[in-house]
DNA sequence: AAAATGACGGTGT
DNA sequence: TACACCGCCATTT
């Protein structure tokens, strides 16, 4: 199952600081496969590892919520961003103030 | 081996 | 901003 991309995307997502969010491109991206947006979704719900990949960290391109396959659903995953001190706009994520900046 | 699936992204309307 | 389409990728069926 594991193994190559997705160990990369697994761990550049446990890189996620806190307040801040990353996109499915973004990973997929800094894995070095930017249009594999999708491929990473699919590791995110997969999550082998639920205790240290903050898979609620990562949301779609426009700051949207799309998916979490933990208890409470998107209600629950918004929730857990506000706590980590994400801005939220409505119900997306302000990502001009909180997306996730790999160079800082 | 081939087709289908999904927690995406970009573009066009 | 919203909706519809198409292209992409890894995994599953």
């Amino acid at each position: 199952m594991l193994n190559q991309f997705s160990q990369k995307v697994y761990q550049i997502a446990k890189k996620i600081p806190s307040g801040k969010v990353a996109t499915y491109g973004q990973l997929a991206n800094l894995a070095g496969k930017p249009k594999a947006a999708r491929a990473v979704g699919f590791f995110m719900k997969n999550n082998p590892d639920i205790k240290n990949i903050p898979c609620y960290k990562v949301v779609a391109s426009d700051g949207r919520l799309c998916g979490y396959s933990a208890s409470g659903g998107l209600k629950k995953k918004k929730q857990k961003l506000v706590s980590d001190g994400v801005v939220f706009k409505g119900n997306r994520v302000d990502l001009s103030h909180s997306r996730w900046d790999p160079a800082s």
